[in-house]
DNA sequence: CAAATTACTTTAGAGCGACC
DNA sequence: GGTCGCTCTAAAGTAATTTG
């Protein structure tokens, strides 16, 4: 159990091919730490069309190269189409050619460029007519993200972002593709079962089940047992095992350690939900809490918040998992936070009341 | 000041296939 | 026909930031 484990630690801290999306509403970079901090990472590989935005599980930057290993959720988005999609055919004939028209002629542009955006449907998830169809191309690979500023996302013809060798290569067979990123679940998992490998990029369930029972009987997938998970799971077979796991990292909410929140229990003992959608005053832990990685064990969790304005790293809350020293981890949180600090370029750290952890926190800073 | 983005969780119930 | 388990859907709750 302890050798998985550290197998798992190793292989999702240090190896990351699908980065959600740099910033969130608190602007503060939400990937987990690949290396030195480097605030302009992401947006240079982003410029210099090393990667692309996708929906790889959730909204995600991914590595150009990989543009035809999706192309088939591209071409299926496409054939089938979605609710909205289907209602706007019936109801506004043309008026989907029209967004393209628009986009080719004017792009990139975001949604209140259309002439006819249409009326959003409320916050959060109330689209109008046109993000709908805009989303839609984007999902079908005819539109591509240009850019974004803030949140909004710019849309352009596909043709003038992604480069032509990427796009005119052949597509690689659904069966193919999800073969291979079932594979990739596997090494930056550790061990997974069926569920969780298959929900690391979002996979039809049946097949995904079916195509881990394939593998696993073709050796390209090894069936582990894990001490109390009575559940059928698998390796990759180049997993290592190393003596020590030295990891220090606050992990965002969607981290692999943490993405499948069942896992996350199984091996870490780490209960975990994301309660920026929970009313304020039911939240445990506060709205938007990192996890805390420390030699091989989650062993705290952080809600923190960049105040800009003040140039100051706001940590309302700091909470200790059970079992661990108070004073070690403080130390060590203290040091990653500086570096959080440093990276988003703010001056100062401010630990407010909320949790156990706080006051040792404090008096690590101190 | 409005616009833009949006990552999840929980619960309940329906639908479906496998199995006895 | 009944049960079980799995899958899918829907609904509601929610906040921060920068730009124009």
């Amino acid at each position: 159990m302890r050798h998985v484990r550290k197998a798992i630690d190793t292989m999702a801290v240090l190896q990351i091919d699908s980065v959600n999306v740099v910033e969130r509403a608190h602007q503060l970079t939400i990937f987990s730490r690949i290396g030195p901090y480097d605030p302009d990472l992401l947006w240079r590989a982003l410029r210099q069309r090393e990667i692309f935005e996708y929906w790889a599980h959730m909204a995600s930057f991914v590595p150009i190269a990989d543009w035809p290993l999706w192309k088939h959720r591209m071409e299926h988005q496409k054939q089938h189409g979605w609710h909205s999609i289907h209602r706007l055919r019936k109801e506004a004939p043309g008026y989907i050619e029209s967004v393209q028209r628009q986009v080719a002629e004017r792009g990139p542009l975001t949604v209140s460029d259309l002439e006819e955006p249409g009326e959003r449907r409320g916050p959060w998830w109330g689209w109008a007519d046109g993000k709908h169809v805009l989303e839609w191309l984007f999902e079908c690979g005819d539109l591509a993200v240009a850019e974004r500023r803030n949140f909004t996302r710019y849309y352009d013809i596909a043709e003038r972002v992604i480069p032509a060798v990427h796009r005119e290569a052949p597509t690689v067979p659904a069966e193919e593709a999800y073969r291979t990123l079932l594979l990739r679940s596997a090494e930056r998992m550790g061990v997974g079962s069926a569920k969780g490998l298959v929900d690391y990029f979002r996979l039809p369930i049946t097949e995904g089940r079916r195509l881990v029972a394939a593998l696993a009987k073709e050796g390209a997938l090894v069936p582990v047992e894990v001490a109390g998970w009575d559940e059928p799971l698998f390796m990759h077979p180049g997993t290592r095992f190393p003596r020590s796991v030295e990891a220090r990292a606050l992990l965002n909410p969607f981290d692999p350690i943490v993405w499948f929140r069942e896992h996350t229990e199984r091996l870490y003992d780490f209960h975990y939900r994301v309660e920026i959608y929970v009313p304020a005053p039911k939240r445990n832990y506060g709205y938007y809490v990192f996890p805390f990685l420390l030699g091989d064990r989650l062993v705290a969790r952080v809600d923190i918040k960049a105040d800009r304005k003040a140039g100051v790293l706001q940590v309302p809350g700091a909470f200790l998992e059970d079992g661990h020293d108070p004073k070690r981890v403080a130390r060590e949180l203290a040091i990653e936070l500086g570096e959080m600090a440093r990276w988003l370029g703010l001056g100062d750290i401010a630990v407010g009341k909320k949790g156990d952890l706080a006051a040792p926190l404090a008096a690590a800073l101190a």
